[in-house]
DNA sequence: CTGGATCCGCGCGGATACTG
DNA sequence: CAGTATCCGCGCGGATCCAG
């Protein structure tokens, strides 16, 4: 997929073609909605199941399992079982992990920071809607 | 949506849970695959609509516009149209845009420098659901 | 060239029920 | 408590056709 086998002019170039790809599908399996959030959310400690799940509020249970299990993969996520009645299992950031958190919180506190102007863009942009 | 009116310990955390809030909506408006490539790929210059398209490469018509018009709506991207035949239409990253690259280029680099670990740590995953 | 409109399959994501 | 399994609706996203 994704030919493109033209515009092979440089190597230097034709190498960052290649890598630009592998980034986009890096991006495009990490850069989802309930990654960010548990990335977040796991970065004020460990947290166990149902504790994550309230600190995030919206997810559901199903979504939660999910991403755990892809983040986990992907070794960003440790995964502790220690095996009682109830069970517990309890979620941590790997150090990878813990280095991916820098430049979440930094898409974070850029959102944080910035959300007022994006809400007021949006709003104008509605009003030059109605004077089309 | 979203009530959650239990747990108002103290008016500092009660906000901070109504910001979080209002930031995770934020997140997951801006954090999608497609928003991310898009700005990335304006982030190298203002660029028409197809040679957007080329750039990406995996993206299709559809979705592009769909999410050049989000970008725009957000105040992140300006759209100029010139009225010639064929009309050209360009875009480019709104200074907001332009200060928004930075995170998102925080992530790219990120990813691209540990993708080698990222795989690795998949393999590894693989590999130790084969001794389960 | 820059889209808008439409059809449609597939996967996201919620709800629910059940297991250990 | 920590999931797995299942059903199911809805929206993402590709493909195609068409307009300015």
């Amino acid at each position: 997929m994704l030919a493109q086998e033209g515009t092979i002019s440089k190597p230097g170039e034709q190498k960052d073609t290649a890598t630009c790809e592998h980034i986009s599908r890096m991006l495009s399996r990490i850069c989802d909605k309930w990654t960010v959030l548990v990335i977040r959310a796991l970065g004020r400690g460990p947290r166990r199941f149902n504790a994550l799940r309230r600190d995030i509020g919206e997810i559901s249970q199903k979504m939660l399992t999910q991403t755990l299990k892809e983040l986990e993969e992907n070794g960003l996520v440790s995964r502790t079982v220690t095996p009682v009645t109830p069970p517990q299992v309890e979620y941590a950031l790997t150090e990878l992990g813990k280095d991916f958190l820098r430049p979440v919180r930094a898409l974070a506190t850029w959102v944080a920071v910035h959300s007022d102007q994006i809400t007021e863009a949006r709003s104008v942009y509605a009003e030059a809607r109605i004077n089309v």
